[in-house]
RNA sequence: GCGCCCGUAGCUCAGUUGGAUAGAGCAUCGGACUUCUAAUCCGGAGGUCGCAGGUUCGAAUCCUGCCGGGCGUGCCA
């Protein structure tokens, strides 16, 4: 409908003359229902360039335009305030989009928008020191949910893990993995005491390193690994084994963690793999050869303050080890290589000082690093009884996301990760996600949809049938109009949403949704009304029905048939 | 200090590219169930959009300064 009134509008505004091409038409829904169901600015924006008052510009174009304009789609174009253009629909053309809608059926709210183009979106990407915490949980939803966008608007979409098993992290992993394993393994070990927060200590084996991890699930990997080998690693120096073991079942536990929350990567990719590639050594000689890089302190350095960067970076340690950011751009250089047209990274806020020495780099390389779409999101706070849920990860007594998931299921994590913008600080309030009432909008938008289950079945029951072609004219009571406007901005939505990698428009909209329909069920009836409205309401339910389940499933939550 | 994010109703938050009388949920007050799931619906009350300037036909939205909160500012990731 836009792109029909962009073309028509324009139509008009060449006969005004003096308009330039390059004028771009906006058209949106304004706020208030009497403006219309579209409305443009775009005579008042006119005004200085026609050097004409908006108001006259106005009634001109909409003169033009209600010669032109096929009745049969807009059956109004008003002027009104300072010079805004509203059009109404017609209903016939509302009730041709609900049919449009019915025949689609679940494929309905999908578009062509990213046909043809690739995209990679990575996110969770924790390193399998331990298991995943709220925080991964908001990167994991946010991420599966901008692909899922990306999907329904025409992408070929690429989940991908990055997660990195070498280096320092890994070490101090393997090494607090052994240190609980020599205490089952051997006869007698020695302890001390590390402090931990405030005063408080806990007692370890003695060779248990300094910052090493005090998980539980720590000592269930150095069992795993007593009960395979039993004493015999006790001899061995080097920590892989136990960096091995660790490894292997973090990230099963990630993987299933994942699982629970719908969430299936198509790829994990091992930093590992760039080293014995060489494309890590690869990026560390390209910086060089360009000049972007020097020695000091028996390190090398990339010169990030020439691109505006308070200060210059370590690629490579004193060790000869590189920093996690020279892999980073090796990593990224791979996504340019694949070749993907889109690019999502999804980092928390304390990546901010992180990626833009990758970006920069990546542009000395030669990349085109603007195309790297990087989507911070703030922290979230666990609240109980209106009291912040306290977390020390140093213990690793923090509320783990498969805590969370148990405590409020994967529906209500999931719906409470991305209903809010992912620049604000998310206040995860856990009595309020559990409760199962309307205080909780996961079940407003679940118990409408389940209660439009139970009236279809209830209709077919007393003999009224989607079999029969409906005669959807019928459909023009206040609350069936609004709710078919309502279900027909679905695609629409989904396009915004998708554009802007903003999940959180979608279950804003899927409420204005779900109260359109309980509105319409509330004041129309199915079951009792002559036959030919009953079933032409029968149908527009069914069209909320799609549209809801349509929308919770790009969103990775149920639609219950009931509650 | 510097960088990024946030500041909108009592609470939690929408309000993308500047538009008409700033919205929703919760809480609060009042009303609606012999009938398809009341986990619902309808209505009332509730606002200096942090503060002060600026830009323009028009600013919650853009610019500048200030105030308050968060996250960074590692040869950790």
């Amino acid at each position: 409908m836009k792109d029909y009134l962009r073309t028509e509008i324009r139509h008009v505004l060449d006969t005004l003359g003096d308009v330039p091409e390059s004028f771009e038409i906006e058209l949106e829904k304004p706020a208030r229902e009497e403006h219309g169901d579209l409305a443009t600015n775009t005579a008042m924006r006119l005004a200085s360039v026609l050097q004409s008052n908006p108001r006259s510009i106005a009634e001109d174009i909409a003169e033009g335009l209600r010669e032109q304009v096929d009745p049969d789609r807009i059956r109004a174009v008003e002027v009104a305030g300072p010079g805004f253009i509203n059009f109404r629909f017609s209903q016939n053309y509302l009730f041709r989009g609900l049919a449009d809608l019915l025949e689609a059926g679940e494929w309905y709210g999908r578009s062509d928008q990213g046909a043809g183009r690739t995209a990679l979106v990575e996110y969770v990407s924790a390193n399998p020191t331990g298991p995943l915490t709220v925080g991964h949980g908001r990167n994991a939803v946010l991420g599966d949910t901008i692909a899922n966008l990306l999907d329904w608007t025409g992408h070929e979409v690429t989940r991908e893990y990055y997660f990195n098993d070498a280096g320092r992290q890994m070490r101090v992993l393997g090494a607090s993995v052994r240190a609980r394993y020599e205490a089952m393994a051997a006869d007698e070990v020695p302890t001390k005491t590390i402090e931990v927060d405030e005063g408080d200590a806990v007692e370890v084996p003695e060779s248990f390193p300094e910052d090493g991890y005090l998980g539980d699930y720590i000592t269930d990997i150095a069992r795993s690994v007593y009960d395979e080998h039993g004493a015999s690693l006790l001899t061995t120096e080097t920590l892989r084994p136990f960096i091995e073991a660790a490894e292997e079942q973090i990230l099963a536990e990630i993987e299933e963690t994942l699982a629970d929350l719908d969430i299936h990567m198509d790829a994990f990719f091992n930093e590992q793999s760039l080293y014995d590639e060489g494309q890590v050594q690869s990026v560390v000689d390209a910086l060089t050869e360009n000049g972007y890089t020097y020695e000091e302190d028996e390190a090398l350095w990339f010169k990030a303050t020439e691109f505006g960067r308070e200060k210059d970076r370590v690629l490579i340690k004193q060790s000869g080890e590189a920093t996690y950011r020279t892999p980073d751009i090796a990593y990224h250089v791979t996504k340019f290589e694949r070749d993907f047209d889109v690019i999502v990274d999804i980092f928390g806020a304390d990546h901010i000082d992180a990626y833009p020495d990758v970006l920069a780099a990546l542009d000395v390389l030669g990349y085109d690093a603007d195309r790297v779409e990087v989507i911070l999101y703030q922290f979230v706070t666990l609240v109980r009884g209106g009291e912040p849920v306290k977390m020390s990860t140093r213990r690793a007594n923090y509320v783990t996301l498969d805590d969370l998931i148990e405590e409020v299921g994967a529906d209500v994590a999931r719906f409470f990760f991305l209903m809010r913008s992912s620049d604000t600080h998310l206040n995860f309030d856990l009595e309020l996600a559990k409760e199962a009432s309307d205080k909780n909008p996961v079940f407003y938008l679940q118990y409408a949809h389940a209660r439009i289950c139970s009236v279809i079945d209830k209709a077919e029951e007393v003999g009224l049938s989607f079999d029969a072609e409906p005669d959807l004219s019928l459909l023009t009571h206040e609350d069936e109009v609004a709710l078919m406007k309502e279900l027909l901005r679905f695609p629409t939505e989904l396009q915004k949403a998708a554009e802007a990698r903003a999940p959180h428009f979608v279950p804003t909209y899927l409420r204005e949704v779900a109260t359109a329909f309980s509105q319409f069920y509330d004041r129309c009836r199915i079951v009792g009304e002559d036959d030919e409205l009953a079933v032409a309401r029968l149908h527009l339910a069914r069209a909320a029905q799609i549209v809801l389940r349509n929308g919770l499933t790009v969103l990775g939550i149920a639609a219950p048939r009931q509650m």
